[in-house]
DNA sequence: GCCTTAAAGCTAATGACAGTAGCCGTGGAC
DNA sequence: GTCCACGGCTACTGTCATTAGCTTTAAGGC
């Protein structure tokens, strides 16, 4: 038998490719051995089980979704990085619905550290806003909420009335952006 | 062998039994079919399958939920029915993390009456606001998306940090209320 | 008070999974 | 060339959901 090559990332790859292809719910163990011409027993060498293939692929996400934010809010600052921000996140929900599924089911501890990634890419956005601290905190899981809310309903199909998602998305826009404590000015990027 | 005087009613009572005390995912016909005195397989008599058991659940706890709501908001209006609103929705949550997390995994069209229910008190609440047409529902939309984003945050353990969560959501509703386009000025309450 | 009958149980069985135990070939290090 | 750890395999177990088909129960008509 020609091994087959596999490791956890490359298992992980196919879990991608399923979630893509036919949803979260069809990653399976047999299915990822499928993909991989392999028997299922033999995924139990690289990966401890299916609960921990789950966090895994859950990282992949997180992480996948946090360089998309980085990148989008380089270079901006205040309002304008906080919008840059809110769109690429429903962006990437849109364009991934079934991998941001697959992100938010996973248990809790071992996704504390790509949480936190993710996590410090708006508290960066904020500090620019002049928030620290308290504040910080609240705002972010303000931020969060409304964030993550709208794109679990639109992705579980949650809005069915046909008025259009992007006007209520930027309406949710608007409230967070003047709704946050008075930005400290920093006029512009730069110093 | 008695008869168990099962019904779908008697069998969802269980359903929820079991969420209260170990979780939605310890809901599997045979806990229930345990909890009923019963064999598994007998439970097919009065629902349909696991999935409709679910849907069921998931109506119910809408029920309840819309409920609460309904009866806290009455004699508001304005942002006094707002702020109860959205107290009410955290506080169900905070309540009953199980439940919530059980109604909000269920195939969608079954759903759709109950959580039209839901919806139709966030109009209302709205409407008291001056709100109609696409404007209601754009505020509907950022206003569910708010309170469900944290609520699923709040009981998954999105939030780590040791900041009251109570400031934070007071925020979140601050956003909302003061967002919201235009109050038609029903002036305080009364009338 | 009996008889019929449909509803409500039951047992047995199947098929999909996750997960475990233990065997064996392969290929890289030496 | 030899060795051995790694990666793959087969065989098996236990838990579920679900189906088929048999039996019991109790309610209603006579």
């Amino acid at each position: 038998m020609a091994r087959a090559g596999l490791s956890p990332d490359a298992i992980v790859d196919l879990a991608l490719q399923i979630i893509d292809e036919e949803g979260p719910t069809a990653v399976t163990l047999s299915a990822v051995a499928g993909r991989a011409g392999v028997a299922t027993p033999s995924l139990y060498k690289h990966v401890r089980n299916l609960a921990e293939l789950n966090t895994r692929v859950s990282v992949r996400v997180m992480d996948e979704l946090a360089d998309r934010l980085r990148e989008v809010v380089l270079g901006h600052s205040g309002a304008q990085a906080l919008r840059a921000f809110m769109n690429a996140w429903r962006g990437y929900v849109v364009a991934h619905p079934g991998r941001y599924a697959a992100m938010i089911q996973a248990s809790r501890p071992e996704l504390a550290e790509a949480g936190g990634r993710l996590i410090d890419i708006v508290l960066a956005v904020l500090h620019a806003y002049g928030l620290e601290g308290a504040d910080a905190i609240h705002a972010t899981r303000c931020l969060r909420a409304a964030v993550h809310g709208f794109a679990v309903l639109e992705t579980e199909g949650g809005f069915g009335l046909p008025v259009d998602l992007d006007d209520s998305y930027e309406l949710l826009t608007q409230m967070i952006i003047s709704g946050l404590p008075k930005p400290a000015q920093d006029h512009a990027d730069g110093r």
